[in-house]
DNA sequence: GCGACAG
DNA sequence: ATCTTGTCGC
């Protein structure tokens, strides 16, 4: 596990990071077919937090596209770097996360977000501005539909409508299981809709959610408890390690 | 102006 | 996101 501290530069109002989405947006890559499903590696990020005492806590879950073996992961835990803002879901979760990508001890392959590519007001939501700073192939899977709207997909496993911010397309409602709530897929970086569709329905031949967040949710909740528990007496730690010496 | 709103 | 155990159902 790794620490931290919020960037220097980090946007510290609204309005900074509003002008940061509208800065780095330019640089989304979308003419690349990106990973085949189902080759290589593909990575889940999650966050998890502890407002009360201001502490976050990531992991990074790289799994085999194949077999969806779990083959590597790491955690990162840090300061709560931003307010939950809708729109500015970014400036929240990513510095933790990059520390969590940063700490992997192989490539991630293709790194799929909770939440919104470009489904998002200004078109460059979490996932779109994780690529961008990495230059990782990244898409988003959300659980709910936002500020989006959607007409049913048809009843069997596979099928998927339009996400529609008004007449425009921004992602896909994605069945993943027969007759469970679709999940809502975007672009994040450097690959298309139908690809990152393919990818999410290789990662979730069980549950709704794929197997690269589910893997990701349980380890940055570990993390996070792990990180928040309280501090064992010093007596009690040298009971424990007759090996340390206290100060 | 008011409400809704990824995690 | 988070508060939170057992429980009803396939």
């Amino acid at each position: 596990m790794t620490t931290v501290r919020v960037p220097a530069g980090w946007p510290a109002t609204e309005e900074e990071a509003r002008a940061v989405q509208d800065e780095l947006r330019r640089r989304v890559v979308l003419d690349e077919p990106g990973p085949a499903p189902g080759t290589g590696h593909v990575t889940g990020v999650d966050v998890a937090y502890d407002d009360e005492r201001d502490v976050v806590a990531a992991a990074a879950v790289v799994l085999d596209a194949a077999t969806l073996d779990v083959v590597a992961e790491s955690t990162a835990v840090g300061r709560i770097s931003f307010p939950y803002v809708p729109g500015l879901l970014a400036f929240r979760e990513l510095p933790t996360v990059l520390a969590a990508l940063d700490a992997l001890p192989c490539p991630p392959g293709l790194v799929v977000c909770d939440g919104y590519g470009l489904a998002h007001p200004r078109r460059f939501g979490l996932a779109s501005h994780l690529g961008v700073l990495t230059g990782l192939p990244t898409i988003g899977v959300a659980k709910n539909p936002f500020t989006f709207t959607y007409d049913a997909p048809a009843t069997p496993r596979g099928s998927a409508t339009p996400l529609l911010s008004g007449a425009e397309q921004v992602g896909s409602a994605l069945r993943t299981q027969d007759g469970v709530k679709p999940v809502f897929v975007s672009v994040g970086h450097r690959t298309t809709l139908p690809t990152a569709r393919a990818h999410v329905l290789t990662l979730t031949p069980k549950y709704r959610l794929p197997e690269t967040t589910r893997h990701a949710d349980t380890l940055c909740r570990r993390a996070l408890k792990e990180a928040t528990a309280p501090r064992p007496e010093p007596a009690a730690r040298a009971a424990a390690d007759p090996t340390v010496r206290e100060p």
